[in-house]
DNA sequence: GACTCGACGTTCGCCCGCAAACGTGGGATT
DNA sequence: AATCCCACGTTTGCGGGCGAACGTCGAGTC
């Protein structure tokens, strides 16, 4: 009984970290060798790729971060994944893209290094490892899940209800671990890019955020990083969603 | 030259489609041992799991229709997707969900038989069976693909673009490629199953899918499916979303 | 053929998210 | 210290999506 209280909060979250620590495939899964790919500087807010962009590549992140988004006819507006150093990026498969005429698009966030690899180069190694290979089957599912979750996130038109959720899958996934206290979460991002993962406009975040504060659900001010109370915003969230439905 | 049309509409898919053919994993890759699962039936309506399910699975789709949903505090609103035979589908891996209160359920459109499979002989299979392996990695990228586009589609607030957009998609995926002809797709689908895949209500869908109609952008009546002019549908779809942003 | 059932259609009023424009404060640069 | 720049805040009018309730048509059942 002594866990109990972790496993109130998040049991399979933490069972969830152990499984991504273990497995996911990340630069340390290729072979030390210089010839397996060609390392890549890209300034704040420049593209690795963009729609126009033909060839596809295969991009392991050793510095900085990278956002993949959906590159919309007016420029790229809606931020479907965010990645840490370590992490693959790129058409990991040539199924990634369908016949639509929109395609996604990769801009650093801050000045990032990455390392640029072969597709072929690629699955000769991952049939080569079996681990790696497993490795990428666990990224996948990660992603799908991830994936899956802001499905959920843009299924619901409520605007509190939305960032709320929004919220609590960044606290889960890509949130600071180191937590002041239990269920509080600090989250190095802003109202802009909240509006781009969200859908929405960025006055209108505010608005919503502002809301959320004002019921103590999450803390932020001018000069302090955005802190998230997971288990009361949870809380809100459900009741929030109940009473709509 | 002599592909000129097909490229012209589709290229793209065309290699994908038979890149899945060849590599997506099935209940082929299975071995055929009566041992590896125990078959099990499932009538309209039931369901596989729902989000009170605490034991996780692999099943491979032998026959019938099953969607996966998102279960909400109200009940199973909103399709992430629907599974064709041969395809399996579960928790693929123990990542799948967070700590977050809502779950995924799943439930047979219509009557069907589906193979269980315990998770820790589909790891060992999937070690032993390079191929398989590898199968089951496309499998997570064309899911990966999917649900991406299905947060395009979400991202999108205008009743139009989204259902339209959500039209492409089916008919980009799941359509039946037996089309009439070139840019015509024809979608065994009802507004209802529109509604909780967009998100929408379903009187919503309704008029938004005549005003479709009355442009000539799909077509059907109360005893003729669903039909898709993909070609200018995209073309409305695109030319909607840029006079808007 | 009368029945039921399920799928599609229609209307109306409320609410809320959006757009646009402007205001405010802090930090970094000089 | 003065400056610029960026992130966050705030307001108003408007459009449109939602909810609810009801209407209509076709198909299968007996």
């Amino acid at each position: 009984m002594e866990k109990k209280a972790s496993e109130k909060l998040e049991p399979q979250l933490r069972e969830h970290r152990d499984c991504l620590t273990l497995t996911a495939l990340t630069l340390q899964h290729l072979p030390h060798d210089p010839a397996i790919g060609r390392q890549r500087h890209y300034p704040k807010g420049s593209f690795v790729w963009t729609a126009e962009t033909t060839d596809h590549s295969l991009y392991f992140l050793e510095r900085g971060q990278i956002a993949i988004m959906l590159s919309d006819d007016a420029g790229c507006e809606v931020i479907i994944r965010v990645l840490k150093p370590g992490e693959p990026f790129g058409e990991l498969c040539f199924c990634a893209e369908r016949d639509r005429p929109r395609k996604n698009c990769a801009q650093a966030s801050v000045d990032s290094m990455a390392l640029e690899v072969g597709f072929d180069d690629f699955m000769i190694h991952m049939q080569q490892d079996a681990d790696a290979l497993t490795s990428l089957a666990f990224t996948f599912c990660k992603r799908l899940a991830d994936a899956e979750s802001r499905i959920e996130v843009l299924s619901h038109r409520g605007a509190e209800v939305r960032i709320g959720r929004l919220l609590l899958q960044l606290a889960a996934t890509g949130g600071m671990t180191s937590a002041t206290r239990q269920g509080k979460t600090k989250l190095p991002i802003g109202h802009d890019d909240l509006a781009r993962m969200a859908a929405m406009t960025r006055p209108h975040v505010s608005v919503t955020m502002g809301k959320l504060r004002d019921r103590g659900l999450v803390h932020y001010d001018r000069s302090n990083q955005l802190t998230v109370d997971v288990v009361r915003l949870g809380e809100y969230v459900n009741q929030k969603t109940r009473t709509n439905e």
